[in-house]
DNA sequence: TACAATACCATGATATACCATATAGTCCCA
DNA sequence: TGGGACTATATGGTATATCATGGTATTGTA
Protein backbone atom coordinates (compact mmCIF):
# COMPACT_ATOMS: atom_id res chain seq x y z
CA UNK A 1 0.00 0.00 0.00
CA UNK A 2 1.00 3.32 -0.82
CA UNK A 3 1.86 5.96 1.78
CA UNK A 4 3.36 9.42 1.69
CA UNK A 5 4.77 10.76 5.00
CA UNK A 6 7.35 13.24 6.56
CA UNK A 7 8.34 16.39 4.35
CA UNK A 8 11.68 16.76 2.23
CA UNK A 9 12.75 19.88 0.74
CA UNK A 10 14.03 19.82 -2.93
CA UNK A 11 15.99 22.10 -4.75
CA UNK A 12 14.41 23.62 -8.28
CA UNK A 13 17.05 24.34 -11.01
CA UNK A 14 16.76 26.94 -13.39
CA UNK A 15 15.05 24.89 -15.79
CA UNK A 16 11.97 24.26 -13.25
CA UNK A 17 13.21 20.52 -12.36
CA UNK A 18 13.09 18.95 -8.81
CA UNK A 19 13.89 15.55 -7.69
CA UNK A 20 10.93 13.93 -6.06
CA UNK A 21 12.04 12.42 -3.20
CA UNK A 22 13.23 8.77 -3.54
CA UNK A 23 11.02 7.47 -0.87
CA UNK A 24 8.23 8.94 -2.70
CA UNK A 25 9.15 7.39 -6.20
CA UNK A 26 8.64 3.93 -5.50
CA UNK A 27 5.17 4.51 -5.07
CA UNK A 28 4.19 6.36 -7.94
CA UNK A 29 5.67 3.76 -10.83
CA UNK A 30 2.80 2.58 -12.39
CA UNK A 31 2.60 0.37 -15.07
CA UNK A 32 1.20 2.92 -17.48
CA UNK A 33 2.84 5.65 -16.38
CA UNK A 34 6.10 6.73 -14.59
CA UNK A 35 5.70 9.95 -12.72
CA UNK A 36 3.04 11.96 -10.88
CA UNK A 37 -0.34 13.99 -11.37
CA UNK A 38 -0.44 17.38 -10.35
CA UNK A 39 -3.11 19.97 -9.78
CA UNK A 40 -3.53 23.00 -8.42
CA UNK A 41 -5.70 22.64 -4.77
CA UNK A 42 -8.99 23.88 -4.01
CA UNK A 43 -8.69 24.51 -0.56
CA UNK A 44 -4.72 25.63 0.08
CA UNK A 45 -2.05 27.50 -1.77
CA UNK A 46 -0.34 24.50 -2.35
CA UNK A 47 -0.01 21.93 -5.68
CA UNK A 48 -1.71 18.61 -4.89
CA UNK A 49 -0.25 15.35 -6.04
CA UNK A 50 -1.13 11.59 -6.57
CA UNK A 51 -0.14 8.94 -8.85
CA UNK A 52 -1.24 7.92 -12.46
CA UNK A 53 -3.80 5.06 -11.09
CA UNK A 54 -5.41 7.56 -8.52
CA UNK A 55 -6.29 9.92 -11.22
CA UNK A 56 -7.37 6.89 -13.31
CA UNK A 57 -9.89 5.97 -11.02
CA UNK A 58 -11.12 9.43 -11.12
CA UNK A 59 -11.67 9.07 -14.73
CA UNK A 60 -13.21 6.18 -14.43
CA UNK A 61 -15.81 6.87 -11.98
CA UNK A 62 -17.08 9.32 -14.56
CA UNK A 63 -19.80 8.14 -16.71
CA UNK A 64 -19.97 7.73 -20.64
CA UNK A 65 -22.46 10.06 -20.78
CA UNK A 66 -21.24 12.90 -18.40
CA UNK A 67 -22.22 15.75 -21.24
CA UNK A 68 -25.69 15.81 -20.03
CA UNK A 69 -24.96 16.34 -16.54
CA UNK A 70 -24.08 19.91 -15.48
CA UNK A 71 -22.46 19.23 -12.12
CA UNK A 72 -20.55 16.50 -13.46
CA UNK A 73 -19.17 18.37 -15.90
CA UNK A 74 -18.09 21.39 -13.79
CA UNK A 75 -16.53 18.77 -11.21
CA UNK A 76 -14.61 16.63 -13.97
CA UNK A 77 -13.53 19.77 -15.53
CA UNK A 78 -11.91 21.37 -13.19
CA UNK A 79 -9.81 18.50 -11.74
CA UNK A 80 -9.11 16.37 -15.47
CA UNK A 81 -8.41 19.48 -17.16
CA UNK A 82 -6.54 21.36 -14.86
CA UNK A 83 -3.90 18.52 -13.84
CA UNK A 84 -0.68 18.22 -15.52
CA UNK A 85 1.14 14.55 -16.19
CA UNK A 86 5.13 15.40 -14.81
CA UNK A 87 6.80 12.00 -16.01
CA UNK A 88 10.29 11.10 -13.84
CA UNK A 89 13.28 11.74 -16.34
CA UNK A 90 15.97 9.38 -14.96
CA UNK A 91 17.30 10.74 -12.16
CA UNK A 92 13.56 10.82 -10.79
CA UNK A 93 13.11 14.84 -11.02
CA UNK A 94 10.05 16.64 -12.51
CA UNK A 95 9.55 19.26 -14.49
CA UNK A 96 7.04 22.06 -12.19
CA UNK A 97 4.80 24.08 -15.47
CA UNK A 98 5.29 27.65 -14.43
CA UNK A 99 1.22 27.86 -13.91
CA UNK A 100 1.54 25.68 -10.74
CA UNK A 101 4.47 27.33 -9.50
CA UNK A 102 3.38 30.72 -9.40
CA UNK A 103 -0.23 29.73 -8.14
CA UNK A 104 1.64 28.15 -4.86
CA UNK A 105 4.07 30.81 -4.46
CA UNK A 106 7.04 28.78 -5.06
CA UNK A 107 10.61 30.05 -6.32
CA UNK A 108 13.65 28.44 -5.42
CA UNK A 109 12.94 25.45 -2.92
CA UNK A 110 10.27 22.91 -2.92
CA UNK A 111 8.77 21.05 0.19
CA UNK A 112 6.71 17.62 -0.50
CA UNK A 113 4.49 17.06 2.45
CA UNK A 114 3.17 13.57 2.65
CA UNK A 115 -0.36 13.15 3.40
CA UNK A 116 -0.89 9.06 3.26
CA UNK A 117 -2.39 8.23 -0.10
CA UNK A 118 -1.10 11.56 -1.70
CA UNK A 119 0.97 14.47 -0.90
CA UNK A 120 1.48 18.32 -1.60
CA UNK A 121 4.12 20.59 -2.94
CA UNK A 122 4.47 23.82 -0.64
CA UNK A 123 6.82 26.45 -1.09
CA UNK A 124 9.20 25.81 2.11
CA UNK A 125 8.38 29.16 4.36
CA UNK A 126 4.55 29.17 3.65
CA UNK A 127 4.13 25.38 4.68
CA UNK A 128 6.12 26.23 7.70
CA UNK A 129 3.30 28.65 8.75
CA UNK A 130 0.75 26.11 8.01
CA UNK A 131 2.10 23.60 9.89
CA UNK A 132 2.65 26.14 12.88
CA UNK A 133 -0.98 27.04 12.54
CA UNK A 134 -2.20 23.17 12.37
CA UNK A 135 -0.42 22.36 15.13
CA UNK A 136 -1.94 25.10 17.56
CA UNK A 137 -5.25 24.00 16.35
CA UNK A 138 -5.04 20.33 16.85
CA UNK A 139 -3.74 20.97 20.49
CA UNK A 140 -7.06 22.32 21.15
CA UNK A 141 -9.04 19.24 19.81
CA UNK A 142 -9.45 15.68 20.86
CA UNK A 143 -6.82 14.49 19.41
CA UNK A 144 -8.32 10.28 19.46
CA UNK A 145 -11.45 11.36 17.98
CA UNK A 146 -9.41 12.66 14.82
CA UNK A 147 -7.26 10.25 14.67
CA UNK A 148 -10.29 7.71 14.64
CA UNK A 149 -11.78 9.33 11.76
CA UNK A 150 -9.11 9.46 9.86
CA UNK A 151 -8.61 5.78 9.61
CA UNK A 152 -12.40 5.30 8.99
CA UNK A 153 -11.91 7.99 6.02
CA UNK A 154 -8.99 6.75 4.24
CA UNK A 155 -8.75 2.77 5.07
CA UNK A 156 -9.07 1.64 1.17
CA UNK B 1 -5.70 2.90 -21.02
CA UNK B 2 -6.60 6.13 -22.60
CA UNK B 3 -6.65 9.29 -20.12
CA UNK B 4 -6.78 12.34 -21.28
CA UNK B 5 -6.00 15.44 -19.07
CA UNK B 6 -4.51 18.53 -18.79
CA UNK B 7 -4.33 20.94 -21.52
CA UNK B 8 -2.89 22.30 -24.41
CA UNK B 9 -3.00 25.57 -26.37
CA UNK B 10 -1.65 24.99 -30.23
CA UNK B 11 -2.31 27.09 -32.84
CA UNK B 12 -4.19 27.40 -36.13
CA UNK B 13 -2.39 27.76 -39.00
CA UNK B 14 -4.12 29.68 -42.54
CA UNK B 15 -5.44 26.79 -44.00
CA UNK B 16 -7.23 25.47 -40.54
CA UNK B 17 -5.01 22.90 -39.41
CA UNK B 18 -4.04 22.76 -35.83
CA UNK B 19 -1.66 19.82 -34.05
CA UNK B 20 -3.30 17.57 -31.55
CA UNK B 21 -1.31 17.04 -28.33
CA UNK B 22 1.21 14.40 -28.88
CA UNK B 23 -0.02 13.24 -25.24
CA UNK B 24 -3.20 12.77 -26.96
CA UNK B 25 -2.18 10.97 -30.24
CA UNK B 26 -1.33 7.77 -28.46
CA UNK B 27 -4.55 7.24 -27.39
CA UNK B 28 -6.02 8.11 -29.87
CA UNK B 29 -4.75 6.19 -33.07
CA UNK B 30 -7.01 2.88 -33.44
CA UNK B 31 -7.17 -0.31 -35.37
CA UNK B 32 -9.70 1.73 -37.65
CA UNK B 33 -8.95 4.79 -37.70
CA UNK B 34 -6.14 7.33 -36.83
CA UNK B 35 -7.69 10.30 -36.34
CA UNK B 36 -9.96 11.82 -34.33
CA UNK B 37 -14.49 11.98 -34.20
CA UNK B 38 -15.61 15.80 -33.21
CA UNK B 39 -18.94 17.22 -32.66
CA UNK B 40 -20.68 20.49 -31.27
CA UNK B 41 -21.48 20.13 -27.76
CA UNK B 42 -24.67 19.87 -26.39
CA UNK B 43 -23.94 22.03 -23.50
CA UNK B 44 -21.07 24.26 -23.60
CA UNK B 45 -19.72 26.35 -26.74
CA UNK B 46 -16.34 23.56 -27.29
CA UNK B 47 -16.20 21.10 -29.18
CA UNK B 48 -16.46 17.14 -28.43
CA UNK B 49 -13.82 15.24 -29.40
CA UNK B 50 -13.03 11.28 -29.15
CA UNK B 51 -11.54 8.04 -30.86
CA UNK B 52 -13.21 6.45 -32.86
CA UNK B 53 -14.20 3.35 -30.54
CA UNK B 54 -15.63 5.89 -27.86
CA UNK B 55 -18.08 6.98 -30.54
CA UNK B 56 -19.17 3.77 -31.12
CA UNK B 57 -19.69 3.50 -27.47
CA UNK B 58 -21.77 6.64 -27.34
CA UNK B 59 -23.91 5.63 -29.92
CA UNK B 60 -24.95 2.81 -28.41
CA UNK B 61 -25.30 4.17 -24.82
CA UNK B 62 -27.80 6.77 -26.00
CA UNK B 63 -30.45 3.49 -26.09
CA UNK B 64 -30.02 2.56 -22.61
CA UNK B 65 -30.99 5.88 -21.61
CA UNK B 66 -35.02 5.90 -20.38
CA UNK B 67 -34.45 9.84 -19.80
CA UNK B 68 -33.97 10.52 -23.14
CA UNK B 69 -36.10 7.83 -24.29
CA UNK B 70 -38.32 9.95 -26.53
CA UNK B 71 -35.79 12.01 -28.17
CA UNK B 72 -33.25 8.73 -28.70
CA UNK B 73 -33.85 8.97 -32.74
CA UNK B 74 -33.06 13.22 -32.32
CA UNK B 75 -30.58 12.80 -29.59
CA UNK B 76 -28.51 9.47 -32.09
CA UNK B 77 -29.25 11.34 -35.53
CA UNK B 78 -28.01 14.83 -33.96
CA UNK B 79 -24.60 12.92 -32.03
CA UNK B 80 -23.63 10.68 -34.99
CA UNK B 81 -24.86 13.08 -38.31
CA UNK B 82 -23.00 16.09 -36.69
CA UNK B 83 -19.64 14.63 -36.47
CA UNK B 84 -16.95 14.63 -38.19
CA UNK B 85 -14.00 12.16 -38.60
CA UNK B 86 -11.02 14.28 -38.90
CA UNK B 87 -7.92 12.36 -39.73
CA UNK B 88 -4.22 12.89 -38.56
CA UNK B 89 -1.72 14.10 -41.19
CA UNK B 90 1.69 12.64 -40.89
CA UNK B 91 2.60 15.33 -38.77
CA UNK B 92 -0.22 14.56 -36.43
CA UNK B 93 -2.40 17.46 -37.50
CA UNK B 94 -6.20 17.83 -38.02
CA UNK B 95 -8.03 20.42 -40.19
CA UNK B 96 -11.02 21.57 -38.20
CA UNK B 97 -14.27 22.55 -40.04
CA UNK B 98 -15.12 25.93 -40.53
CA UNK B 99 -18.70 25.01 -38.86
CA UNK B 100 -17.06 23.77 -35.81
CA UNK B 101 -14.46 26.60 -35.27
CA UNK B 102 -17.34 29.04 -35.89
CA UNK B 103 -19.62 26.98 -32.94
CA UNK B 104 -17.10 27.09 -30.59
CA UNK B 105 -15.93 30.69 -31.77
CA UNK B 106 -12.95 29.58 -32.34
CA UNK B 107 -10.11 31.71 -34.35
CA UNK B 108 -6.09 31.72 -34.20
CA UNK B 109 -5.07 28.95 -30.83
CA UNK B 110 -7.26 25.76 -29.66
CA UNK B 111 -7.02 24.90 -26.12
CA UNK B 112 -7.23 21.22 -25.99
CA UNK B 113 -9.22 20.32 -22.83
CA UNK B 114 -8.70 16.64 -21.27
CA UNK B 115 -11.70 14.85 -19.56
CA UNK B 116 -10.77 11.30 -19.37
CA UNK B 117 -11.94 9.16 -21.91
CA UNK B 118 -12.27 12.24 -24.37
CA UNK B 119 -11.31 15.71 -24.89
CA UNK B 120 -12.91 19.11 -25.93
CA UNK B 121 -11.58 21.73 -27.61
CA UNK B 122 -12.12 25.40 -26.92
CA UNK B 123 -11.35 28.93 -27.71
CA UNK B 124 -8.38 30.05 -25.19
CA UNK B 125 -10.01 32.68 -23.77
CA UNK B 126 -13.88 31.24 -23.30
CA UNK B 127 -12.06 28.13 -21.66
CA UNK B 128 -10.27 30.41 -19.02
CA UNK B 129 -13.15 32.09 -18.11
CA UNK B 130 -15.29 28.55 -17.83
CA UNK B 131 -12.31 27.43 -15.75
CA UNK B 132 -11.93 30.27 -13.76
CA UNK B 133 -15.94 29.67 -12.92
CA UNK B 134 -16.14 26.33 -12.13
CA UNK B 135 -13.26 26.56 -9.54
CA UNK B 136 -15.10 29.16 -7.85
CA UNK B 137 -18.06 26.70 -7.42
CA UNK B 138 -16.17 24.03 -6.34
CA UNK B 139 -13.76 25.97 -4.18
CA UNK B 140 -15.56 25.72 -1.01
CA UNK B 141 -16.89 22.15 -1.48
CA UNK B 142 -15.05 18.82 0.30
CA UNK B 143 -13.19 17.69 -2.81
CA UNK B 144 -12.35 14.40 -1.71
CA UNK B 145 -15.72 13.84 -0.73
CA UNK B 146 -17.47 14.08 -4.17
CA UNK B 147 -15.43 12.23 -5.57
CA UNK B 148 -15.85 9.80 -2.94
CA UNK B 149 -19.71 9.58 -3.57
CA UNK B 150 -19.07 9.67 -7.36
CA UNK B 151 -17.06 6.32 -7.12
CA UNK B 152 -19.89 4.88 -5.09
CA UNK B 153 -22.91 6.43 -7.53
CA UNK B 154 -21.46 5.85 -10.68
CA UNK B 155 -19.43 2.54 -10.69
CA UNK B 156 -20.64 0.50 -13.05
C1' DT C 1 -7.72 24.00 -66.11
C1' DA C 2 -8.53 25.74 -61.56
C1' DC C 3 -9.33 24.77 -57.04
C1' DA C 4 -9.24 22.36 -52.78
C1' DA C 5 -7.73 18.82 -50.07
C1' DT C 6 -4.19 15.88 -48.88
C1' DA C 7 0.60 14.20 -48.64
C1' DC C 8 5.36 15.37 -48.11
C1' DC C 9 9.45 18.00 -46.52
C1' DA C 10 12.01 21.57 -43.61
C1' DT C 11 13.14 24.04 -39.34
C1' DG C 12 13.34 26.22 -34.82
C1' DA C 13 12.09 25.68 -30.24
C1' DT C 14 11.49 22.88 -26.48
C1' DA C 15 11.53 19.02 -23.79
C1' DT C 16 13.61 14.68 -22.98
C1' DA C 17 17.43 11.52 -22.47
C1' DC C 18 22.01 11.02 -21.19
C1' DC C 19 26.22 11.71 -18.56
C1' DA C 20 28.93 13.71 -14.79
C1' DT C 21 29.71 15.39 -10.15
C1' DA C 22 28.76 16.34 -5.34
C1' DT C 23 26.86 15.18 -1.03
C1' DA C 24 24.93 12.60 2.45
C1' DG C 25 23.83 8.38 4.43
C1' DT C 26 24.90 3.44 5.40
C1' DC C 27 27.41 -0.47 6.18
C1' DC C 28 31.41 -2.96 7.26
C1' DC C 29 35.60 -3.72 9.43
C1' DA C 30 39.32 -2.65 12.31
C1' DT D 1 33.27 2.95 18.56
C1' DG D 2 35.43 5.41 14.98
C1' DG D 3 37.01 5.59 10.32
C1' DG D 4 36.70 4.58 5.65
C1' DA D 5 34.73 2.78 1.61
C1' DC D 6 30.68 2.12 -0.74
C1' DT D 7 25.94 3.27 -2.17
C1' DA D 8 22.06 6.03 -3.03
C1' DT D 9 20.42 10.36 -3.85
C1' DA D 10 20.29 15.07 -5.26
C1' DT D 11 21.90 18.32 -8.47
C1' DG D 12 24.21 20.39 -12.60
C1' DG D 13 25.22 20.42 -17.35
C1' DT D 14 25.26 18.78 -22.35
C1' DA D 15 23.56 16.23 -26.33
C1' DT D 16 19.79 14.38 -28.66
C1' DA D 17 15.10 13.57 -30.12
C1' DT D 18 10.52 15.11 -30.32
C1' DC D 19 7.10 18.25 -31.35
C1' DA D 20 4.67 22.19 -33.16
C1' DT D 21 4.62 24.85 -37.00
C1' DG D 22 5.40 26.66 -41.65
C1' DG D 23 5.88 25.74 -46.25
C1' DT D 24 5.83 23.21 -50.87
C1' DA D 25 4.42 19.50 -53.91
C1' DT D 26 1.07 16.34 -55.54
C1' DT D 27 -3.20 14.33 -56.10
C1' DG D 28 -7.96 14.34 -56.99
C1' DT D 29 -11.96 16.57 -58.53
C1' DA D 30 -15.25 19.88 -60.27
Amino acid sequence: MKLFISQYTNKIDNKGRVSVPADYRISLKTEFFNGIVAFRSFKFKTIEALDYEKMQKIADSIDDLDFFSQNKNDLSTAILSDSYKLPFDSEGRINLPKDLLSFAGISNYATFVGRGSTFQIWDPSIFKNYLHQTRKNIKNKNLSLIIKNRQKDEKK
